[in-house]
DNA sequence: GGTTTTCTTGGACGATTGTCAAGAATTGGC
DNA sequence: GCCAATTCTTGACAATCGTCCAAGAAAACC
């Protein structure tokens, strides 16, 4: 039987034999395998919620049975962090194709606050699993480590369209990055609460509060 | 055996007679119990995340046996539920006092922050509870009125600072009132966040930020 | 093609869950 | 001090949970 901990460590000759060919296209498998897994692990905690995610049902949203999970994951923490890892992928280069392309301050404003509402509601049940494990590592320790990562990259993300937008509007951030990012993302997820309350109308107020609040946040002529 | 639902809206006569008497003490004594339960419940909640709340663990909080929770509540939902009701008293009138004995902009500022601060520090389990709910209703439609309506109460709670620290400023809210509870809100959980994670510090850049954030939520001169 | 290794299945386990009912304990009126 | 209504305890139930394992299927290898 394979070791859970896969082999990568281990091969470390630099002429490939033949062994090494194998052995590499094993773990690739294998770490592919716990990539499908994953995935299915975090479209099932999206649409139900950690507290009543089971591993069977996390199996019954993949191809597989309930048994193969401990044959990829030593556990469900394990599983779990491993989807939290994945769905970070997913998410912080969300608006850098914006900020790179974004010739003026007005259209990045644009431009980003158009890019909030619509992943409100495109991926909204994506969102609330992220606050929902956020809100896990509040409880469990094992997954602040992961989590506080996670945040400290989409704080990051957030970082780098604010000042890009101070630098365009040629003004300087009003605010440090942290306040910037728990500012937007206090708004989100507000924005998330209504539109999954079934209020319609919480995209597009989230994307004109968005607009408005990016001209505070940098200084005034 | 009694009615789960109190029988208060039979007790209409007008002459307080004798069985009236008796009904009314024992429907306070019903209505008594099941506020001490639910004060187990908070306990629980705040200490192990509802993920992890059973509600044996929640009878072991309370000097009761773990029977006894469905003689007042119907189920698991009706005990939380009425947790989370009884939670709302807890917070919704933290800040009046300031807000009422604040003879100028600055001390209001100040105590506000300070205030803020202070909970983080003191009541952090508390809030990881609230936060936890809160992201409960994103998955459980039964949540989410109670969750609206206590969110509506602290957003309320927030303007009335907001609002009356532009008036002792002589200027006006540079924000709707949304728009100031989602920042202070987003910038407390960020704080929560790193406080639970061990930084010792979480308070005072709290107490630092929302000083400052204070002066930008009003129209500048 | 046979053998070894890897992968997957499906059932079983002990623990825990929410719920419920039967009876004991307590209370209050007379 | 007895009776009736209430409050509370205890144990049981079916279901579900994470975990593990034996065995077979599939794949890889020589």
């Amino acid at each position: 039987m394979r070791a859970c901990v896969d082999g990568r460590a281990d091969v470390t000759q630099v002429a490939q034999t033949t062994r090494d060919r194998i052995s590499r296209r094993q773990v690739d498998k294998f770490a592919e395998r716990r990539a499908q897994l994953a995935d299915a692990a975090l479209l099932t905690l999206s649409e139900l919620g950690y507290a009543r995610t089971s591993l069977r049902e996390i199996a019954q949203n993949s191809e597989f049975s309930h048994g193969v999970l401990h044959y990829y994951f030593t556990d469900k923490v394990d599983l779990i962090t491993e989807s939290v890892r994945q769905y970070k992928a997913h998410c912080v280069t969300r608006y850098d194709e914006i900020v790179a392309t974004s010739r003026s301050a007005d259209e990045l404003k644009r431009d980003f606050a158009a890019g909030l509402a619509n992943t409100l509601r495109e991926d909204a049940p994506m969102h609330r699993l992220w606050y929902d494990l956020r809100t896990q590592s509040l409880f469990q320790e094992s997954f602040q480590a992961d989590v506080a990562e996670i945040d400290q990259s989409l704080e990051r993300m957030i970082w780098r369209i604010v000042s890009h937008y101070a630098e365009l509007a040629g003004s300087k951030p009003a605010v440090p990055s942290d306040v910037a990012y728990a500012i937007f993302d206090g708004l989100f997820q507000q924005s998330l609460l209504r539109h999954l309350a079934g209020n319609g109308e919480a995209g597009s107020q989230l994307q004109a509060h968005a607009e408005a609040l990016m001209d505070q946040l940098i200084l005034g002529s």
